[in-house]
DNA sequence: CCTGAAATGAAAGGCCA
DNA sequence: TGGCCTTTCATTTCAGG
């Protein structure tokens, strides 16, 4: 249901704008064969209906003095509602703390954190993330090497998809 | 010493186009208080020297039909070098593997992965990944919500640090 | 390395098909 | 809807401090 109000074109232009987010309007019209001004209007579109939620620089961490990069496990105490939110809103503010998901499983929380070395991320752990109310146990890794980290989502899967219920 | 070349303002650039990176010329230029041409010079300069490596539209997976979001842990036989890459040639042809990151400890690789739904991911999960050269252990994690989803780095702690050590 | 001005080219809106 | 035309504004180059 979510997609069916998209045709061709509106994915190309979502395609497109993940792999180049700072295309001119008039390069993204080429690409996806119609002219400027309506390809103005179905970006504005998707913006407005929330298939676009944003535009980023990729920055390059390492290069900015960004040396560390942690997996963090988090299990707590108590799963209530209000627990779980509360943790959450804890992790909003910490700014280390890039990406919190809840997950099935052993564990509650798998937080993405980036530090500029080894000893800021351990202080926070110790001062912040291991002392936070309701916070059961923590189990970290470093991240060695990254060897892909592709932006969104596969539009090959999602056209592979359209054509086998085509 | 990375940071060296950065002045003030090229960190400010830094942080405004990873908050929208979709900002124009003029907008950026007024709010880090020069006029457009050397902004662009040094947006330019930052995006040669690999401080940006790129810019993203931030799409919606779930609207876009991409329901479900999974944590593979994956444990491999050997961790001869060798061996290492040539698993991560495999995730890189992968689309449905976003983020692919080498981990110390118990486990050799956390990937991040979408799906459309979860049958798609069960027969990623049984016909590629556990079935692939070398792989030893998959543990898999249902992303349940998500709490928190920032892009790159926090630049506050960034400045912080810098105002420290000055 | 910046500002300011001038020319090219893109964005945004009106209007017709 | 998409395409065309017009106005407005951004980008880019160049002269000069």
């Amino acid at each position: 249901m979510p997609t069916t109000r998209l045709d061709p074109i509106d994915r190309k232009i979502l395609a497109e704008l993940q792999a180049d987010g700072r295309m001119t309007n008039v390069e993204l019209a080429k690409r996806v064969g119609i002219s400027a001004p309506p390809c103005l209007r179905r970006v504005r579109t998707l913006e407005e209906a929330g298939f676009i939620k944003g535009y980023h620089a990729d920055v390059d961490a390492r290069e900015l003095g960004f040396e560390v990069q942690v997996y963090a496990m988090v299990g707590l105490q108590s799963q209530a509602e209000s627990d779980l939110s509360a943790f959450e809103d804890l992790c909003r503010k910490w700014s280390l703390v890039r990406e919190c998901n809840m997950l099935n499983g052993e564990v509650d929380f798998i937080l993405k954190c980036v530090a500029p070395d080894l000893s800021t991320f351990q202080s926070f752990l110790t001062g912040q993330l291991l002392t936070a109310r309701n916070v059961a146990s923590v189990k970290t890794s470093l991240v060695i090497r990254s060897a892909k980290d592709d932006p969104g989502v596969p539009f090959d899967v999602l056209e592979e998809r359209l054509n086998r219920s085509a």
